[in-house]
DNA sequence: AACTCGGGGCA
DNA sequence: TGCCCAGAGTT
């Protein structure tokens, strides 16, 4: 790794309105109808697919629209509707012990406090950002692999710690947007700024990005 | 900080 | 065939 020449100034408002321009409509792509969907789709997606996971969400809500009902699958039970992701074993596990708290704890509800949805099986920073920020509009700012890669060639984060680099885009980033540019980064990560070969000649932040000004041999069609 | 979990998709 | 995928928990 070279010794960064970082810019003098990062634009971070012109990225912004530019990943607004690139990606009007950025969402969330796992398939949930509320929170409690949403918090175990967010479980399931680690280190898998939105659509693999939303694969095997769909028959698997249809079947336990709720934890009680999850709490009526054996652990086993549940990890061979999730088979066909990855660490489905460990998945398993967690959601159910996840369940058992929600429904002991509370109420069958999901929780709104961070430090609540922190303490729950298989819910870490991240995925306690995604349920706080999507579910219940509380701002947050969930921090992937995608959005820490991006946030790091374009300059918006020096760090590779993924809570220091939240802590850098919420200073950057006015407290309105943060979690369509969550989304934007995300989408961003997926489409163009890859991380084995980023397609920086088809990217419009390439005039803010430093990165892109200084790889040029990773620009590929 | 380094491991471990992990099957499926895709180049 | 190898690498990666909207991470988290343990050592």
């Amino acid at each position: 790794m070279q010794t960064k020449p970082k810019p003098k100034r990062v634009p971070t408002r012109k990225i912004l309105d530019t990943l607004a321009v690139m990606y009007p409509d950025a969402h969330c792509e796992l398939d949930y109808r509320n929170p409690f969907e949403l918090l175990i789709a967010t479980i399931l997606s680690a280190q898998s697919t939105d659509r693999q996971v939303n694969k095997v969400t769909k028959d698997l809500f249809a079947k336990h629209p709720t934890p009680e009902s999850f709490l009526q699958l054996t652990e086993d039970e549940l990890a061979e509707y999730i088979r066909g992701l990855g660490l489905f074993r460990n998945k398993s596990k967690n959601i159910l012990k996840t369940c058992r708290i929600l429904v002991e704890e509370y109420n069958g509800e999901v929780p709104k406090k961070r430090e609540l949805l922190e303490k729950l099986p298989g819910v870490g920073r991240k995925t306690a950002n995604v349920v706080l920020s999507n579910a219940f509009g509380i701002p947050a700012l969930a921090v992937d692999t995608h959005v820490q890669r991006v946030s790091n060639r374009l300059a918006l984060a020096d760090s590779e710690n993924p809570l220091e680099t939240e802590r850098q885009l919420m200073k950057k980033v006015p407290r309105a947007e943060w979690s369509d540019t969550h989304h934007r980064l995300i989408w961003h990560g997926r489409r163009i700024c890859i991380a084995r070969k980023p397609k920086c000649s088809l990217c419009d932040l390439l005039p803010y990005c430093w990165y892109g000004k200084n790889e040029t041999n990773t620009k590929v069609k």
